[in-house]
DNA sequence: TTGAAAGCGTTACCAC
DNA sequence: GTGGTAACGCTTTCAA
């Protein structure tokens, strides 16, 4: 591999100075026609690429939006993720992804690799961090955005929503239909942060209307998954069929539930009402079609897209953006 | 926000030089250890964080893999990068992801973005790409990956599978179990170039086995959903009910198929044989459970990861590998 | 064990 | 309309 070609070797070959080729490589006005047609042809003779990483070192400005997702295979994060892109098409602001898997501890690892890339504004998904990880947001020279929640104490702008509000719906529309016994099917613990609002959402939502304590059912460590959740119902099943309604953490662990509750010969929603969460596209294919909210991941994509946009273009500190978005329930055959 | 913390202004409160930063904040051992200390505590003290962007342009390695992937929201390209992410955790390693949107335009135009930061290597899902991007690549500084394809005339390197002989392996156990009128369902035209090439297997497989000629039922345009499949066999009733098997792009496309067909009071597989393609979730858990291929998107990821590492330590060119792995056929309930 | 200098590729700024 | 100079933050190399 031959050594790289710069601006240097462009300006060589069309007899200018690197400067001018760094005007005409530009839309800059002030080069003159052919000149910037043969500094033209020398770099696609020399086979030139651009150098982001001189022009960001340079500039003091990498052009990375870095964002951190807990899962990538997951139609409600990659619909954020799609319509954020979408969102910021006409900027120059590139994309910094980081995987969390629903882990703090690697949050906080991703966070320290991705400032370091001294990203123009860092988006976190999730409200809740360690201490470390805030610590370093705070001293990051730029804006941080939370998003998908209702931090109790925003780092700095958020576009989100409340996770235990959208419960609340659930399972006011669940007793308004006379269920009474509910069960809630989750991962374990906190490790699903978003996931343990809405379990908060529930128990709360069921104990002001006076019913009896919900069963919580914990399948396994987050991410829970339709196989999970299937799992989780065949494990819990003599639980589960002393209720009225099972509230699942999302609509592919309802969608298992409700695979292995047919299979059991229980009725769905005859002898259990089940629901789900997110909107997700088997909700409405599934056999019944499953109880849901729909939470606007792709709203929330798009919001935050021009929000990032908006607060990098006030450059002096803008005062924190709290957008909450509110979700809406989708009833389906399920309950 | 204040200006940036450098090294410097790091040496400066330690009262040592910048050489010494440099040295104490990585694991030199020719850094005195009350020296290190002091510069670590300096370091914590004024929030420094290190300049990753600097640092590759100094050393001229960005650290950068560079990926692009058709879509996030697929587990099977999302198990591929999760794989991948695993393999490279012991490296420096970071991914620079690209989404195309299953279009070639757009991937032309992400290759050209992602070059631009340098990256070590490039990671691409397909084997097909413009006529500029093959360019673009081929001057690329760094060696080039192709997976999930058998390309025709690999770049570089490949870790792939051949998706139409995965098709042949579907459409022969299908004639064994006696069925004879195919159809497949999939996206319109190549946009989806893997979707196309199992097209072309099923097509190819027939005519070798000397059955009718297959119904290509086109549902819109990649990627195609569950949704998409659901409506698609709605709109292709009647040209369904003439047929013995239905052989879908994915599983996802085959849930949704499976739900209408049944819904329209179409038995599967008693009246027709329904498969998909890529061990999704759903396959193991609609109702029938879907005949499909698993195609090993994590061993793909993991392969992937392991001959990136070697061929970036073997500092000199090496001779293209390619790695083609076996997909296996998983019968379910549909068929 | 520590420090000084030089330079990676690009562009803002100031000359011409 | 074009060119020279300097600087961005870091680390390799050489010197002390």
């Amino acid at each position: 591999m031959r050594g790289r070609v710069t601006m240097r070797d462009v300006a060589r070959q069309a007899g200018v100075s690197p400067m001018t080729v760094s005007r005409a490589l530009k839309q800059d006005g002030s080069v003159n026609a052919a000149t910037r047609a043969a500094v033209r042809d020398a770099a696609e003779q020399l086979g030139y690429v651009y150098d982001s990483t001189a022009q960001a070192f340079r500039a003091q400005r990498s052009g990375f939006l870095a964002v951190t997702l807990p899962s990538i295979n997951n139609a409600n994060f990659a619909a954020t993720h799609r319509a954020l892109t979408r969102s910021l098409a006409n900027t120059e602001l590139q994309l910094l992804l980081g995987v969390t898997n629903y882990r703090l501890d690697e949050e906080e690892r991703l966070v320290r690799q991705l400032l370091a890339r001294r990203p123009e504004a860092i988006v976190l998904t999730g409200g809740h961090h360690t201490e470390a990880t805030r610590k370093l947001l705070q001293s990051m020279d730029g804006p941080v955005f939370e998003i998908w929640d209702q931090p109790h104490d925003p780092v700095d702008h958020v576009v989100g929503f409340s996770n235990a509000d959208a419960m609340t719906m659930i399972v006011e529309h669940l007793a308004e239909t006379g269920r009474k016994k509910f069960g809630y099917l989750g991962a374990i613990g906190d490790s699903d942060r978003r996931g343990a609002e809405r379990r908060r959402g529930v128990l709360d939502a069921v104990k002001v209307l006076g019913l009896p304590d919900v069963t919580v059912l914990e399948a396994c460590e987050a991410p829970i998954s339709m196989t999970a959740g299937a799992q989780a119902v065949e494990r819990f099943a003599r639980d589960i069929r002393e209720l009225d309604a099972l509230i699942c953490v999302s609509d592919p662990v309802a969608f298992g539930a409700i695979s292995v509750l047919t299979r059991l010969g229980v009725s769905v929603p005859g002898d259990i009402a089940v629901t789900g969460f997110g909107a997700f596209e088997v909700a409405g294919l599934s056999n019944p079609t499953i109880t849901t909210v729909d939470v606007g991941a792709d709203r929330i994509g798009t919001e935050l897209g021009r929000l990032v946009q908006s607060v990098l273009e006030a450059d002096r500190d803008s005062t924190p953006i709290n957008l909450q978005l509110t979700p809406t329930l989708i009833r389906g055959g399920s309950s």
